[in-house]
DNA sequence: TTGTAGGCGTTATCAT
DNA sequence: ATGATAACGCCTACAA
């Protein structure tokens, strides 16, 4: 049951691999209809799928983008996988998944699987200290789209970011316009570096309130446990506070949890914002309050982006900010 | 800035391509260790990579496998995938994603897109009439794993399964000790088959206890959305009810929010069992109640057991039933 | 309008 | 212990 061949639909028309060969890539702008004809239903009847291995070897193009992300089961990147996928397919490109837990020794090893299978391109959503892959990228020739987090030096390469201090201010405004004065900043890792950026939003803007205070600031990781662990840490440590802005919507989430088990009610007591707009943040009840990243837009962007570089279209904008909007749900 | 071929390598070392092959694929048992020391040494320096592609040309293999999934924005399904990439790495596979939105021609076009990738081998998440392309795959000699739904004529091809019938008969007898007799049942949509199954569960046990009442069964599609519209659905529609049994853990979510905002109360009025066991579930307050699917363990599963099939390993089943767990939260 | 021939980078089969 | 050579299936000049 070997696999049918270019040369075994040629043999059974009676005409030469080059001639099948058009026909199947679309540039049979000078073979006759009835060549075609019999070609195409030749390749029907024997259910010819061509390889595109081969063809790779030749073009020295996959077809195939590669996606570095931290972990699909987190809800903003599947959500952004999605896009990623979605735009890809449509126009021709299939996604390879990798999942690099912001490991770098992982994304290492990605990225160099990548370029072994002749990857067109890569959008890149670096973990720490990604400047030596984002490096083996631009000495092979592999164009790359920078995601969500800055790489030091590779700042002038193409990228969809977000602007994270703009939707720090954005939220904390909200905060102050209701009121709140001891506003409890969680960050993320701080070895990321939007999270430095989010921490630097909030420092700015909470002194130009004049209520800014250090000791208001928290550090944890994305994830229900470390939205609860930290709620846990603030409660414990914190005299008074009267609001809480998680970074992330997943911590967020912990945080509500752990506040209603040691009897803090939101909205009453405490105002709870969130940071992403997450699809699950609609599911809670009441909604999460939360400063929205469209991350539908940004994979489509990211999506396209590194396509049009791929096929080297004319690019207007090859660094992309997205602006944040605030959703108001009911705990905030 | 050409790339790096074994070529190069060769001639760097002054050996022949063939000695760096052999050294490259660690088939290098009768190599001297100078030459290979020299050749290591090399391949370092120049940071050399080798072409998957051209090295798939000649073994007809890619080294990735195939995941045909309906929607990786949905929870349940960016569990799994996390799963089967997590295994598929550390086994020297990578992953290519496909969302077929159960799509049959979406789902057919990637099946192609796959053949003609020299896939390695695929994991199948049917959707709907996916008789046609497991043939395609079938007569291409693709390996493949069936998952979470059946195939017709596909029964005895390896699969990873979950034992919905007793899934649903293992929610009910925990409703039916609670002391609920009017036990409203919402099914997926009915064109994918493990609906058919969970409906032929509860008609089964609903019988057996005497309580089976046809119209209290519903059905919508497995979204906070469908959760929503059948809610509301079954409040208008249904004289009694006291408790609702949702096939999925999303449209379930979707029943507490409309079931809260019209004014029941979860658990007081109404006990609602959700079906997944999805990460979102333990999120929201309180904890849904719901039948767990060991989502983890069977993506891990699916991915081992298509990896060896692949590497002809011998398999001890080739047909992989999960059984369901309840996990009490605060719902029901 | 169609065919011939060489090459893409690697692996496999024989030799040496 | 190492090399020469022919595949793998397709694409692409260049020929006819």
């Amino acid at each position: 049951m070997n696999k049918i061949t270019m040369k075994d639909i040629a043999e059974k028309v009676g005409v030469s691999k080059t001639t099948v060969s058009m026909v199947v890539n679309k540039k049979d702008s000078n073979i006759s209809e009835e060549t075609k004809n019999k070609i195409y239903s030749v390749i029907k009847e024997t259910g010819y799928i061509p390889n595109n291995v081969a063809r790779g070897l030749n073009t020295k193009k996959s077809g195939s983008i590669g996606m570095i992300i931290p972990d699909i089961s987190n809800p903003f990147f599947s959500e952004l996988s999605r896009a990623i996928e979605d735009v890809a397919n449509k126009l021709g490109y299939n996604v390879i998944l990798c999942n690099s837990d912001n490991n770098p020794d992982k994304e290492k090893k990605y990225v160099e699987l990548l370029i072994s299978k002749l990857i067109d391109g890569i959008i890149l959503i670096p973990g720490q200290e990604s400047e030596s892959n984002a490096n083996i990228l631009k000495l092979n020739g592999i164009p790359f789209v920078v995601m969500d987090r800055y790489i030091k030096g590779f700042e002038d390469y193409p990228g969809v970011y977000f602007d994270n201090k703009q939707g720090i201010k954005c939220g904390i405004e909200y905060l102050y316009s209701k009121g709140k004065r001891n506003i409890v900043f969680v960050s993320g890792p701080k070895k990321i570096n939007v999270n430095q950026e989010r921490i630097d939003g909030y420092k700015e803007i909470m002194t130009k309130y004049g209520i800014y205070n250090k000791s208001l600031i928290f550090e944890s990781t994305f994830s229900l446990e470390g939205g609860i662990e930290v709620t846990n840490q603030i409660i414990d440590q914190c005299g008074c506070f009267d609001a809480i802005f998680y970074s992330n919507d997943i911590m967020a989430i912990g945080g509500i949890k752990t506040l209603k088990r040691r009897e803090y009610r939101v909205p009453e007591d405490i105002l709870i914002m969130g940071f992403d707009g997450i699809t699950l943040s609609k599911m809670i009840e009441p909604e999460l309050t939360t400063i929205q990243q469209p991350i539908y837009s940004m994979g489509q962007q990211a999506s396209k982006l590194i396509i049009d570089i791929i096929t080297e279209q004319p690019i207007k904008n090859k660094k992309v900010y997205f602006t944040p909007n605030i959703i108001v749900g009911g705990t905030a």
